[in-house]
DNA sequence: AATTTTCTTGACACATTGTGGCAAATTAGG
DNA sequence: CCTAATTTGCCACAATGTGTCAAGAAAATT
């Protein structure tokens, strides 16, 4: 019952949000299990900061460093974008760079227990087999093998993590301009 | 389905997925066999993205760096023209192009069973024997045999990889609101 | 501290997809 | 015509993917 009224409420609000210019971004980490289908529930408190136009869906790819990155569908156009402006067909180079971010992109979405799959491709790629963990990374999130983000943890050479740092945190005043 | 709240969803959907410009393109990579008649069958995800003007109807065409392009229908037309646009502008390069294209494209359907034939021409030109790969490319699909994938694969400049993708992958946060 | 609500996850059932084998239909050649 | 070769369609199985329910854990509320 109601179900269509609903769904039009829900994207009313979508649409006023966007007007708004509202803008939320992930952040936090959260350790999850996965079940031996590659399902993982997604993190009640990164859902609370899904853009509604987002309508629960992503598109998962392989990321740097062997993590994976999760982007709201509504966040991917503006990738997709930036894609077609960088690689074009034309040129051998672009060619190639396309193929190798398209060929990794998968759409998920979130099923009625909030939940995300994985193909298997992905959980391959990252080394994830019953736990993974989520990184919100602003505009996206990142998934990792708890193994391997150790390692990562590991290369950090904190000197320099502390100098970015300090940039970073200096400049801050400018950045929630909208 | 078939249900009338179902029914309002969707056209809700399609008028929000027109007026935000959210445009489906083909993305992810997906590994098939063909049968010894050169049928093989179409990705089921890729098949969610077609538009239905495409009918299910494809041109299949032999590609660069010894792949095979596929075309839905309707992104087949914007190919034309864009054809006969560059063979007018560069009178002789133009005229070789277009006809070096054209006489590899063919038509080919989906069938019942969701599968393509693929000309042994093209097979034999792509080098596809037993199995290939399909990769998104946004627009239209390409094509691969398994080996021929691989070696274009090590052709890849992993540094200057990188570079584009922190450049695409970096560059949605900052747009605004359209 | 007790109760309610939300969240996470395991378990199960069902739907879809990919693939091989085989039959029917169509085409081509003698 | 009749036969051979090719194309197209159909069925069935296995594997995978998806949906749902519900128990337990965690968090929030009273």
């Amino acid at each position: 019952m109601g179900e269509g009224g609903d769904f039009l409420k829900f994207h009313i609000l979508a649409i006023l949000i966007h007007a708004t210019g509202i803008v939320y971004s992930f952040k936090g980490q959260y350790e999850h299990s996965i079940d031996e289908k590659g399902r993982i529930s997604f993190p009640a408190k990164m859902r609370k900061v899904l853009s509604p136009s987002a309508q629960d869906r992503f598109v998962i790819v392989r990321g740097l460093e062997g993590c994976l990155y999760l982007y709201p569908e509504n966040e991917w156009q503006n990738v997709e974008e930036a894609l077609s402006q960088r690689a074009n067909n034309f040129s051998r180079d672009g060619r190639i760079a396309k193929r190798n971010f398209l060929r990794w992109a998968e759409d998920v979405a979130l099923d009625k227990q909030n939940r995300i799959a994985i193909p298997t491709d992905h959980t391959a790629f990252a080394g994830i087999d019953s736990k993974a963990v989520f990184i919100g990374m602003g505009q996206y999130i990142e998934i990792w093998s708890p193994a391997k983000l150790n390692e990562a943890d590991e290369n950090l050479d904190s000197d320099a993590f502390e100098q970015i740092f300090e940039q970073v945190m200096g400049g801050g005043s400018q950045t929630d301009a909208d």
